[in-house]
DNA sequence: GTTATTGTAACTAATACTGTTACATATATT
DNA sequence: AATATATGTAACAGTATTAGTTACAATAAC
């Protein structure tokens, strides 16, 4: 969802007029409730991806070059770290199997995060955007609602 | 959890006379509820990884050689698939972004667990009862322990 | 036949996430 | 200054998932 809205964002801030976007647009296109958004994109701000202005005429656009927005960057700032999880309860730790096969797992649980992390790595907002535009799905009107900064879908 | 418990599996059969263990000794050294453990090895007996047997005398093995058992298997015999998932509402379609950023997804999504799966791939069960026994926590009391078949951590 | 054990259904409790309402705060426009 | 429009965030309800638990039928060894 932050991937979806940051290319928006993209988009629409760069052809058309729009300097910013309102949480109630993005909801609309998202399919979602507009305090979703303004909470995921607190997140996003945080992390520096995004700007925010409060007020009228106020609203979100991004905070750095797309180029520079890697998946990895959106993952970080969405997802709270750990892809896997160990078990609720502790393992017996009186058990060999249990005091020891925790430090395995870490190891290579770590080895799969950075794996995933370099793929994500690798792919940018921009990339995204540019196989969106690619894509025979995105057809002229689509672009000429973009260009209209039309909340997109209404 | 299923990796803890392979390797116990592995470790008491290989090194003690028995043949099987109870659900009720694995909830033990895994604190949790037999019936958990049930669950839990009942995925891994349809993938194909252990075997059980009712009755008296019954109870859970291995039914691979540990070389063979991967912790993609493991994975692949507990988590049903895909690491990411996408957002609970579809995005609305009409939107041009909506409609096409879940193919880009999509695609960098099976990278990321195609990445994963390489990893898991290259440690098995077998490898990590060797490490496991070779970290210094795991010492002559656990061993004297898995020999005797004792109910770990009783 | 008795005992030990799996397989599974049914229920409770805990956890997390989405969606929603409400409202204080901030800011552009008039 | 007053008004309209936004964000930020707290609070709550609804939903889904999971762990743990109890109970019991089916099964197999002795």
């Amino acid at each position: 969802m932050a991937t979806h809205i940051l290319t928006g964002l993209h988009l629409i801030t760069e052809h058309s007029g729009l300097k910013s976007v309102t949480s109630d647009m993005i909801a609309e296109s998202v399919n979602t409730n507009p305090v979703v958004i303004r909470r995921l994109l607190g997140q996003l701000r945080k992390a520096g991806l995004v700007r925010s202005q409060s007020g009228a005429r106020g609203g979100f656009s991004i905070a750095l070059p797309v180029e520079k927005i890697s998946l990895l960057d959106v993952y970080r700032a969405t997802e709270d770290g750990s892809l896997f999880h160990f078990h609720y309860t502790e393992p017996n730790q009186i058990c060999p199997v249990g005091c020891t096969i925790q430090e395995s797992m870490k190891s290579v649980c770590s080895e799969a995060e950075e794996a995933v992390a370099n793929v994500l790595e690798n792919r940018t907002i921009a990339n995204l955007a540019a196989e969106m535009m690619e894509n025979p799905l995105f057809g002229e009107r689509a672009r000429a609602a973009i260009e209209a900064g039309i909340a997109p879908g209404s």
